[in-house]
DNA sequence: AGAAAGTCGTTACCCATTTCACAATTTAAT
DNA sequence: ATTAAATTGTGAAATGGGTAACGACTTTCT
């Protein structure tokens, strides 16, 4: 769709970038520099200097970025006028943690439907989103093109298969479990508790250095 | 503490292989190949080697490694005897679901206690941890280094300065806030929103590649 | 015993990303 | 009008991490 040249590293801090000059604009700022923006999201100015340059010359010399500018070209460019549907599997502690919070408000997502295995669970609402059970996916997911998986990490390769045979192109994986996929997939993970981990061990092994 | 050697790459990776160890060793296997244990955590054969090779020659040449000695190895090094203990600030959605998880099976980690502000959840066991009052913070944490923020983003700032005046070294931070901390704090963010588009943005931008 | 296969540890190279540093430009100040 | 200050965009260097490939060694096979 857009040029490929964008670094994937710069992809990522997009969301950032949108989300804090949206604060920014709405606390009637029309002007801001690399170097405020830096001390916000915390990310070195000439990271920002560049990752905006990937996008074309959006700022002015000795001047800095116009708010308002910045944010509608973010804004087409982060596809933020369509709406994003994706399907939450396995409606658990977590699962139920994400139905309860509105991606909606500043990342245009919204959580369609979801899936699980419990009886209990089939049926309900959980923040408005309706759990149907995990055998009727194929024929409920309506073309759904994203998954969050929040089941126990011993679920995971077959419901992985059976969404990679549904035709999914984008899977967000919270269980432990590494998946297979086929490359034209694309997964990513959080491992909430290599996380935790990681952060003690360098607390214990690096004790006062930076990331 | 340790060598100050081993890259930060290397050492997020490490509670995964030890995570992955346990199995193998729990399943009896005694013996393991860098292939077999890419395959399994999918992460490259000779970066695996790599790896292994900051904390010396663990393996043997033809052989492979053995897994016990492997296994016991890590548990010494990611001091997996000690048991870590942690506080998590704000027993909401995400808190809920984090007090409701076993940290302690595989990691040695465990939630110690929870703290909120609502004086619905205060008194409250969840999970078996016991939630107190904000205010009793820096009276009951009792030595805690570590703490989980999953509170609002607006209460960041605040409760970051009294978990710094405190004295905790490390914080996990899930709010989208981003926190400025002295030097010799470590903060890792976990900004799920972000996770979320960053994956979408992959999707409409970068159709058929791998990251 | 000797040959073949398997596997490590490491060297050398590659790539992506970050950061420095500065010319170019604009704005603000006097 | 001139000067000083601010700030971008980018070339070039530094950092950091990943991987192909191979010599060395071990195990297994015949
Ligand atoms: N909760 C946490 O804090 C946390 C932390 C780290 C990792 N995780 C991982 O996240 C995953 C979910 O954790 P959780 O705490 O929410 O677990 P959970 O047991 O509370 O939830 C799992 C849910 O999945 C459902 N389920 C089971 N099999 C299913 C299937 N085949 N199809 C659809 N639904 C199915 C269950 O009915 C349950 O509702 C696990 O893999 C866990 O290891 C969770
Ligand atoms: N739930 C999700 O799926 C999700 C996804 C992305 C980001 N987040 C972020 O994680 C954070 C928590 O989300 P949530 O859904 O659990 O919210 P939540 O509102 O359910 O929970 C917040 C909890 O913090 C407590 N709290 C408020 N102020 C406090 C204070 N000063 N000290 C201690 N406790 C306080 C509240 O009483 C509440 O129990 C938010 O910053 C949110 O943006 C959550």
């Amino acid at each position: 769709m857009d040029q490929n040249k964008i670094p994937q590293a710069t992809a990522k801090r997009l969301p950032l970038y949108y989300r804090f000059l949206n604060n920014l604009n709405q606390q009637g700022k029309s002007r801001v520099s690399s170097k405020e923006l830096s001390e916000a999201v915390k990310v070195d100015s000439a990271t920002i200097r560049r990752d905006f340059s990937y996008f074309g010359a959006l700022g002015k010399k000795g001047y800095g970025y116009n708010v308002e500018y910045l944010l509608e070209f973010f804004r087409k460019t982060l596809d933020q006028d369509e709406v994003t549907e994706v399907a939450l599997i396995g409606a658990g502690n977590l699962g139920t943690a994400f139905l309860k919070y509105n991606f909606m408000k500043n990342n245009n997502i919204v959580i369609k439907m979801a899936f699980d295995a419990s009886a209990e669970k089939v049926g309900e609402d959980i923040g408005g989103v309706p759990i149907y059970h995990i055998d009727e996916m194929e024929e409920r997911m309506d073309g759904i093109q994203v998954a969050i998986l929040t089941i126990p990490a011993g679920e995971t390769d077959g419901v992985t298969e059976r969404l990679v045979d549904y035709g999914v192109t984008g899977i967000l994986n919270f269980t432990p479990a590494r998946i297979t996929v086929p490359e034209h997939i694309r997964v990513h993970h959080i491992d909430l508790a290599v996380e935790l981990q990681a952060l003690v061990y360098f607390l214990k092994h690096y004790p006062l250095e930076n990331e």
